[in-house]
DNA sequence: GATGAATGAGTCTTCATTCAT
DNA sequence: GATGAATGAAGACTCATTCAT
């Protein structure tokens, strides 16, 4: 799609304001919400002419999508580092590259992602990371209760996280994803209590 | 000096004006984000002149808080309503009068609770909450482990009640009750995961 | 015109009433230009409903004709306060009579006489002041030239007024009338330069 | 860093904007007070959209101490035009200078200078004219009563003038710049009566 | 490609005035 | 006569977007 290499210095230079755009952006958006932060903030951040959102991402709300779209990318990446052969390792080493990703980006972590996720934007990274974690687990993410015990399990994991980073890690990072995993199983439970024909123990067993 | 209830037809009026700007305000802020509402929407909704708005609130700001106030207060009521003896029933009992009150405003739950949830304004209403249910339970609410857990189990709780909303209530409600329970176990048994000195087994058997 | 009795209580309540809000707007328009001062600053300093600045008042404005009125007169009557025979000592009287006022009354020194003084409300009153000064200066006020010298002088002279209120009073009484009087004989020298027809000798013989 | 001038096409159009600005912002607050000069009349009188107003003054204050910052500019200008050798012949250039500057902007005198000079905008034009003043005449600025004395002297030559335009110029220049002259011997005598120990009569000589 | 001047729609807020009670 | 709720005009300011250079 995109020539694989820049063809001239002209377009080279231009890559690279749009991503000094891109990173100022995501910085401004995870520290305020969407309305709060200004066209001109972006470009000032990414030292440049105001004009240039508009000339790379179509406005403000193209510069958004792109920004979601940017952590989306880094934070699959973040999931996928490890890939451990057992189910439950895998589990867990998607929780830690999750919770790890965002401690390393907190602005981000406790805006962007775990505030701004609710919004449509974020649809996408959700849903794919569910289906991901259900087919490590065995089961069906087109299953309503499926999928409703997955949503109510990231958001309860966010939440910790969020707070984890918050009140500055008191807990020992290990802790913090065995508790991912209570949660999951709890909301595992729940799966089955919404649709009892749902055999959850094959699941609960994974993890 | 200042009598309790309004003496005069116009100070009865004036009320009823401000209650009409209340719930205007209220409906507003429940279908769309702070920064998309405008002043004039909120008094167009009402049926008065703008600068009402500011005359009995101060100002947008002053309407969102005192609409969030108001949300507060009923929902505190709506899981206060039934308050049956036995512990286990109680806490059941709250979460029917949270979800059934969420169901009779759906715009409200969705955006303003669930959503704006997030931010500072509902602080006190979450955190009011789940000082009772963790009284409820036993614990102590302001033990880390404890707070962390009840908190990401709220934030778990309402993304379920925002989907069951959100899809037309596909599980009856006494099901979604019991979910409900399973994910509040599974959070409290991540919190012995991130406390080991902390017991939860009397909290669970309470549940 | 006005009867001379109130005839009822509820008359007299009204005259009081409208007292009040005199007093008020005398106070609020000393302290800041008229743009700066809203109907409600006025109705709060007096204690009433702001609805009444307009009902005794017909609006802002008359508030402001109807307290520069009432300085007006305050004014006149500590000008007139003494009666010397001599005409120097007349002059002086009036002098003293002016600053000693505006002494007693500091915010609405500066602001009502001395820099609003400069606005239409205020020219009945100096051209008034004025016109008794040339008669007991033997001059036709009437005259370009003298009118010019004496709106001069009166100038500066409310100028070191201001200045000497500003300053904390930093010259003695007696001194600063006689630098009135000082400016006003400079004044009147330059009388005669603008009109060499004038004779100013007699006029500054009575000084 | 910065080039002293312009250097491309585009930053001198925005250059003469600003001055197309600058210019209406002094016409329109010459004609009437500060608060009923509107940023959009601004805007309109300038032949450009409301926007540039606070794009290039920060706001509508920001507007008028622009405006007012030109005027002083200019005024020194015009008073600095002429440097006659002795002192009394400079004196009278200095007014004849201020004058003339003022009948050929007589909105802006009337109101900007003459009566909004009151206001803290203009300390610094007022205060260094007077220093040089009190240079020429071989006083001592600071000492109060040559203050006070050259305030009022000030004040009074600055009605004299807004009456003169007013009516107008009913005396010549000349006629003019000499009573100026008389008005300042008499502020000075009066400065003389303010603190005797001030020896007023070398100063008098200069006129 | 980059700049930033220019535009103008959109908002909130203030406030004098009216008027029903 | 007094109250203060209600009205709505008016104004300052912000800011996304466009576009000539």
């Amino acid at each position: 799609m995109t020539p694989e290499k820049p063809l001239t210095a002209r377009q080279a230079a231009a890559e690279q304001t749009r991503r000094k755009l891109l990173e100022a952006a995501l910085a401004e958006f995870s520290r305020r919400p969407y309305a709060e932060v200004t066209v001109s903030d972006i470009a000032r951040a990414a030292g440049v002419a105001h004009g240039l959102v508009s000339h790379h991402f179509q406005g403000k709300q193209g510069a958004y999508v792109a920004a979601v779209a940017e952590v989306y990318e880094q934070l699959r990446e973040a999931e996928e580092a490890e890939q451990p052969a057992a189910v439950p390792e895998r589990i867990r080493a998607r929780f830690r590259g999750f919770v790890t990703f965002l401690a390393a980006h907190p602005d981000l972590a406790l805006n962007l992602v775990l505030i701004g996720g609710r919004d449509e934007a974020f649809a996408g990274l959700r849903s794919r990371n569910l289906r991901v974690l259900a087919g490590l687990l065995g089961l069906d993410p087109d299953r309503p209760a499926v999928a409703a015990a997955l949503r109510s399990f990231a958001d309860g994991a966010e939440r910790l996280t969020a707070d984890w980073l918050r009140d500055d890690r008191p807990f020992e990072l290990p802790a913090l994803v065995e508790a991912f995993c209570a949660l999951l199983a709890g909301a595992l439970r729940g799966a089955h209590e919404l649709d009892p024909a749902l055999d959850v123990t094959k699941a609960l067993a994974r993890l």
